[in-house]
DNA sequence: AGACTTTTTCCAAGCCTCGTAAAAAATGGT
DNA sequence: ACCATTTTTTACGAGGCTTGGAAAAAGTCT
């Protein structure tokens, strides 16, 4: 985007204001004087600032227990407070959708999951059924102990929405552009679901999301790292410059339909060659079964689980099958350190079930496609939870939205009895 | 990089100061008023900040002369101050250094090439080298019309100097860490060619140079988009989201280098299947010939443009040759537009001399390559001169980085008369 | 209990930008 | 030629946010 943009002392509060809140959901707990080391600002700046939070209603002052026995006036300590808003993370996948609600400290308040045939529906369906689902985590959340007068905490609602689904998503995180997971085409989510729950919708792709899942960890502050997510599809995130990457026509980098080999086994996508045809559940599957088939619904966990038994048992077919999608992602990693730069790399999926089988290939793979080898060596980092992950990253994802959002609005309100 | 930084004040006075000179950039010639208009501020706050930018020097009045026949007070017309600074775009290639030296309002003022075999050179050399050659850039420019006083301009000097190589350079700017054109390998450049020229010296690769020619061109503006290098060796460069990519650890867009097929032709970086072992000049000479060497020196391009006329007339080898070429760049970018999105592409080097050789075969490697082939219609842009576009994007680059070094430091320098 | 240390709060000052009003410079009509 | 009109530029007071120093607050140490 162009840089003719002005800057004004409302922007200089609205930035101010982020980094404090940007700060605290890095350290969970700080003070006004820590507000002011980590951010640069002056001591009065920074108190100021928290002062406004608070009276917000954004943070609230708490009691720490395990207070360092320093001399001097000890620091009042500040945190979010978890009643000043709920995001819900939602998932769609092939069969299922699932979430989970979270209060605006980013702690967990419930989960759902429900097994549903999705493929066939029309959008108005989806979204009954997204919204049902947000509302049951809703209703399912503890009231959280409002010891407070009674206006303490307005009448529960959701006040932002991300949902993650693999496919290709709009642009303008409005819905979806296709999915696996559905039939039609160019479904509308955002705007009737947000009409519906009364709070923002944003639509992504599961995969090119989940970096975000690792926005405030403090390992990763300021990393460059790719999101690897190898399942019945194959797929890849980017955390670059310390932003997520998000394409302006598509949505995600389309890891899993890189091409790997000119002409070579057969996608769902079509082409032939992709990454995704060596090295998804259903491609490893068929290679090991000889079969030419792909299948329409998701391979169960215990396929792949069984299947990546018979190659550690000696089966030769299996064995092989591994090896070439282990070779299929090490060259396509190659091919993306090429281009950008060796990356550490988190992986998630039944792949990551299954990596003492695919890491001597992958890495071999990148030996041989990168320029040097650089990257053969890239740090593997292990998440067997790809939901837990999925509902990470769109958690992080909103409330990094909030913050902005409450930044903005110079909100001064309910004064606190 | 992580965003814990503050802002005040000063942020505000260098971002908008900033945004102005961006505006004129952009413009050529401007007005108090447009200036107000294109960036958002005020009409006091825009002039005031132009009154400011016309005392530092860094802008001057000009009289316009087919200005619109309006009613109304006109407006001054503004415009940088050529004298105000001078930008040094050096190029290092195999068997030659040449470069450009422009003033501040980015007019050209000299241009100087020099046929040198610096293969074997040791960094010092090479610092002289490029030393003599800016100097003697500096001593070949006219000196500009200087009807004031006498104290106008200050004693000629190169205020920036850009050095674009082919090969990898550091990231950090300071040097060299390999180049074909070189036989050693981490060469600092930076550091010493500074301090002889007191001018702040950035070292950058050729090929991701190159979309800074376009930073303010108003076709361009916002606009993401690939350059891509076919000649002895391949290269592209990217502006994504309004900025040129720059690795962190490389310091490009290695796309020369990307696999195009696992186990391939041999590659100069001794690699197998590497675009380039298919596309470079001479990948594409070894297979019309039949050869299987890898020649040390560049290729005339009086033999690259005979090759093309021989497989316009029909030689079969030469037409395969170049063909293949096409297939693998195609594919290349296939990848790419499958990882980022599918983008225009500028297009410079003998391959754009062979582009009716390479075109269809391009087009269909990313057609087969990318997802629903999307990217297959992208654009083309062909840009012959490829020396003109290297100079331009380090002018450019060079230009962008004076402009924020002048909106940092608040010199309300030399009194007018 | 008093001295010392560290964190918060309070207040005047400084910098920008904004909005409005006044001044400046040219056109058009009578 | 003169006056009304239009448009650009300059001048001035106001508002918002940060800053730096001083004062107050709240503990620890002797």
């Amino acid at each position: 985007m162009s840089r003719l943009a002005k800057t004004d002392a409302d922007m200089v509060r609205v930035h101010n204001r982020l980094a404090v809140l940007d700060h605290l959901r890095r350290v969970g707990v700080t003070t006004r004087k820590a507000v002011s080391e980590a951010t640069g600002l002056s001591v009065s700046a920074a108190s100021a600032i928290c002062g406004t939070l608070l009276r917000s209603g954004l943070l609230e002052e708490v009691e720490e227990d395990g207070r360092s026995i320093r001399r001097g006036r000890p620091g009042k300590s500040l945190a979010f407070r978890g009643g000043a808003a709920r995001v819900a993370a939602l998932k769609i996948a092939v069969g299922e959708i699932s979430g989970r609600i979270s209060d605006y400290a980013g702690a967990p308040l419930a989960e759902a999951r429900r097994e549903v045939d999705i493929s066939g529906q029309t959008g108005d369906t989806l979204v009954v059924l997204l919204g049902d689902l947000a509302e049951d985590l809703l209703a399912r959340t503890i009231e959280p102990g409002t010891g407070e007068g009674g206006a303490g905490d307005a009448p529960m609602k959701i006040d932002k929405v991300v949902v993650a689904i693999q496919g290709k998503t709009h642009s303008d995180l409005s819905g979806i552009v296709w999915s696996p997971a559905l039939k039609h085409w160019n479904i509308g989510i955002a705007a009737p679901l947000s009409e519906r729950l009364l709070a923002d919708v944003s639509v992504l792709n599961d995969c090119s999301l989940m970096p975000e899942a690792f926005r405030w960890r403090p390992d990763f502050i300021g990393l460059d790292f790719a999101t690897l997510f190898v399942g019945f599809g194959v797929g890849m995130g980017l955390r670059l410059n310390g932003s997520t990457f998000q394409g302006k026509h598509s949505s995600a980098v389309e890891f899993g339909h890189i091409n790997h080999l000119p002409g070579g086994a057969l996608c769902r996508c079509g082409n032939r060659g992709c990454v995704e045809a060596y090295a998804g559940d259903y491609a490893i599957l068929r290679r090991a079964t000889g079969s030419d088939e792909i299948p329409a619904h998701r391979i169960a966990d215990e396929t792949m689980l069984r299947l990546g038994d018979a190659a550690r048992q000696g089966d030769e077919a299996a064995r092989t099958a591994f090896e070439e999608a282990g070779n299929a992602i090490g060259y396509g990693l190659g091919r993306v350190f090429t281009m950008i730069d060796p990356l550490p790399i988190v992986m998630t999926g039944s792949g990551a079930r299954a990596i003492d089988l695919l890491e001597p290939a992958i890495r071999n793979g990148i030996r041989e496609s990168a320029v040097d080898g650089l990257g053969a060596d890239a740090p593997l980092i292990l998440m067997e939870d790809t939901d837990a992950l999925v509902y990470d990253a769109g958690t992080a994802y909103g409330l990094a939205a909030l913050d902005g959002e409450f930044s903005r609005s110079a909100v001064e309100a309910t004064e606190a009895a």
